[in-house]
DNA sequence: CATGAAATTTAGTCAAT
DNA sequence: ATTGACTAAATTTCATG
């Protein structure tokens, strides 16, 4: 079973990625299709695992979050992977975690309060089993950020098997 | 002009980062409010620049975007960042955009879809004017990636004035 | 797959508290 | 700020092309 993503699936996709809650009637307009059509494409798209998920973004400053961080930091030993990992995603302020070529083994993004709390955060890592080194890259001024990607209709199948 | 999150308004944008289309409806039982206080609720929230936006999250991997990568960027010259910024802004495979300290200047977070794009794209930066070295760090596997920050009740007023 | 029309659910308005 | 009662809008269902 293979499927494509065609123009009008690719425009609905951008329009979702930027409103989330864009209502059906006013996508239909946007592409063309009656609203029945826009529904069934998207629960489609959402069967297919294309559309993932909605999500409301709230503005981490509003709520004292004035500190992102990036953190690349070096765990030894493989085996010590699995837990590093389920420790740093049991925490709120990690926000993302990625594993890692080059220097050190994981990426962590994180949102915290103040330096104050970066610093008990990062003490509270490096104390975690095979946590050997970190650093540490504090921002200070964000210019874009969005999960949002580029979509074009594609020519090539996606083939499910493949995928998971 | 002060205001502070309550309990519900916690509750409401915990509901909301979790499921951006979730009905008003179904956070009104949640919350235990009727439907014109959600709204009412949510409408502040926008307002006042809580609830910043609602955006559909796209599998990059049905698009054949298999390549995540963090990119730390010098770019020598204060007076070059905007420019910089500019260029990097309009790329979609750049989905973030960061000034940080320690190395490097910027750290950047891209999607494409294989090594060959994600080389084609490194030779594009190194081109830019200013751009003196890049540390690409490919990731390897994503455990976790997410926007949403916990929710707390605030006891602290936040003034309006401070921020932006 | 796509559609219009009908049925159902959800959201907006507003007077009252 | 919250509500119920009402109206308007959006969404789902479904028979048909």
């Amino acid at each position: 079973m293979s499927h494509r993503i065609d123009e009008i699936d690719a425009q609905i996709l951008t329009l979702l990625q930027q409103n989330g809650r864009m209502k059906r009637n006013r996508i239909a307009e946007h592409v063309g299709l009656s609203v029945p059509s826009v529904s069934e494409r998207m629960r489609k798209l959402e069967e297919r695992g294309v559309l993932l998920s909605y999500h409301a973004v709230v503005d981490p400053k509003r709520l004292h979050l004035d500190i992102t961080a990036f953190i690349r930091v070096t765990v030894d030993g493989s085996e010590l992977h699995p837990e590093f990992v389920e420790r740093a995603t049991a925490l709120p302020e990690i926000q993302e975690i990625h594993s890692i070529t080059g220097e050190g083994t994981h990426m962590l993004k994180v949102r915290t309060r103040n330096t104050t709390t970066l610093e008990q955060l990062l003490a509270q890592i490096q104390g975690w089993p095979g946590v050997h080194g970190t650093t540490t890259s504090v921002v200070l001024s964000t210019f874009k950020e969005t999960r949002a990607v580029p979509v074009k209709p594609t020519e090539i199948y996606q083939y499910e098997e493949e995928l998971v």
